[in-house]
DNA sequence: CAGTGGTCTAGACCACATT
DNA sequence: ATGTGGTCTAGACCACTGT
């Protein structure tokens, strides 16, 4: 009985060979993606899906616990499971590693510095799998941590992506970035993959730094993953780490 | 029945409050840090388990997962599922996270150093938390990768922990540190924690890196837990990242 | 109170490894 | 052929939230 269910299901449509989690997990991704749930929607409950998907309670709970330990639902016993919005603390949580010497993880102030229009050389192609000379969007932002200038960051953006981002939009918002880009361009981070050195500064970045040219600087080089693994940002980071160190997870 | 069958086992010694699964946990840990089961050594059966523990499959398997995340666990199917051993290959994937530039990770070679007694000054009594003045291992080696020197690693051991260790015992080894700890000092490590930083190297740094006094290097500091999340080891790296970088995870 | 996710059961069959 | 872990079922009760 247990076993002809199983059949009946793969039979009707998903494909054999991958356990039937991991088509649960597939289908509720698309779901999110295709903007059936948006960002902070409630899911319908797990019995509701369990019907949805024809699979049975621990099947389905196998599928919702991969994506939440992935971020992109979260769980509340006893009111509901919802897909995952950006907010201060996930930000701080899971996305910004820079973390104060002696002192808990904080919300970097963020200062404005500049907007531009560029297009991709080598090295953003690469990094963000577009075409040489794809339009860019380029923020220039200065970190502070605790009063003191901690990074500058340089956000490289691919412009289709983010149809009618222009400076007053990163300067006159109240979120994180990523709040941002997730409200006004649907455009939602899930994941990023950073590779870390080390480098001198050089003299622009002494100054926004504060700090000598020619100073150590962490060179953080990090790219934003939306669903179905499409990088969306890239951003180099070069952190003063005089009063905050790199902690990594 | 269920319900019966589950406040039996919690009147019968467990905690109350305490999820079945992770009371499982924590006695497969016990049992493994008591020496009952060591590693290499395969475990009973999920069915055996299942017995001994008073559970059902879902509840056991759901703490095994715990234990297979976190590193302690080893599942193969149709073989078994065994306490997990160091060995290059895991060094790599969970302990090791300089990466050549346009390379694929790599174990790196180790040129050892030098080999000294000290005790512990006030940075590395609170990184290893033990007393100021406590007799402390400190190894120095030099890794290099794809031919290149690439980062000198500053080791300090609570001597305590590691009864016999001499120059020899580190020299003499053909297995990676981790190893040698768990096979000649019971000391198994499976977690660390790492904070990154950049510095400038000094001249001792720069010779044994074959760089310019000066030059800006990545500093890493880690500090490796056994279970019981006691710390056993801290290790300061200095890295020279023109050849290499640093990825998290 | 009703409704949600969290935990747990007592099995079954499937895929893989070894003998 | 046997034994292992891998997947899956069809429920149950527990803990928490909001009305």
């Amino acid at each position: 009985m247990n076993k002809m269910a199983t059949r009946t299901l793969i039979e009707g449509g998903f494909q054999s060979g991958v356990p039937l989690y991991k088509e649960v997990r597939t289908q509720i991704l698309q779901a999110i993606s295709s903007g059936e749930w948006r960002a902070g929607d409630a899911l319908p409950t797990e019995r509701q899906l369990c019907e949805r998907f024809h699979v049975s309670m621990g099947t389905l709970r196998k599928a919702v616990d991969d994506l939440t330990v992935t971020g992109v639902l979260v769980r509340q016993q006893g009111r509901g499971t919802f897909v995952a919005r950006h907010s201060e603390d996930r930000y701080i949580f899971s996305f910004f590693h820079l973390v104060p010497r002696n002192a808990q993880k904080e919300y970097p102030k963020v200062d404005f510095q500049n907007f531009k229009m560029t297009i991709a050389d080598e090295f953003a192609a690469d990094q963000l799998n577009v075409r040489l000379g794809t339009p860019l969007v380029n923020i220039t932002n200065r970190l502070s941590l605790g009063g003191h200038v901690a990074s500058i960051d340089e956000i490289f953006l691919p412009a289709a992506l983010f149809p009618g981002m222009t400076r007053e939009v990163i300067k006159n918002r109240n979120t994180t970035l990523y709040q941002m880009y997730q409200d006004k361009f649907e455009v939602t981070v899930i994941r990023t993959a950073e590779r870390l050195s080390a480098a001198v500064c050089s003299v622009r970045q002494g100054k926004l730094l504060e700090i000598d040219a020619g100073s150590p600087v962490l060179r953080i080089n990090r790219v934003a993953y939306s669903f179905n693994n499409q990088p969306v940002e890239l951003r180099l980071s070069f952190a003063n780490t005089d009063r905050c160190e790199y902690v990594p997870g």
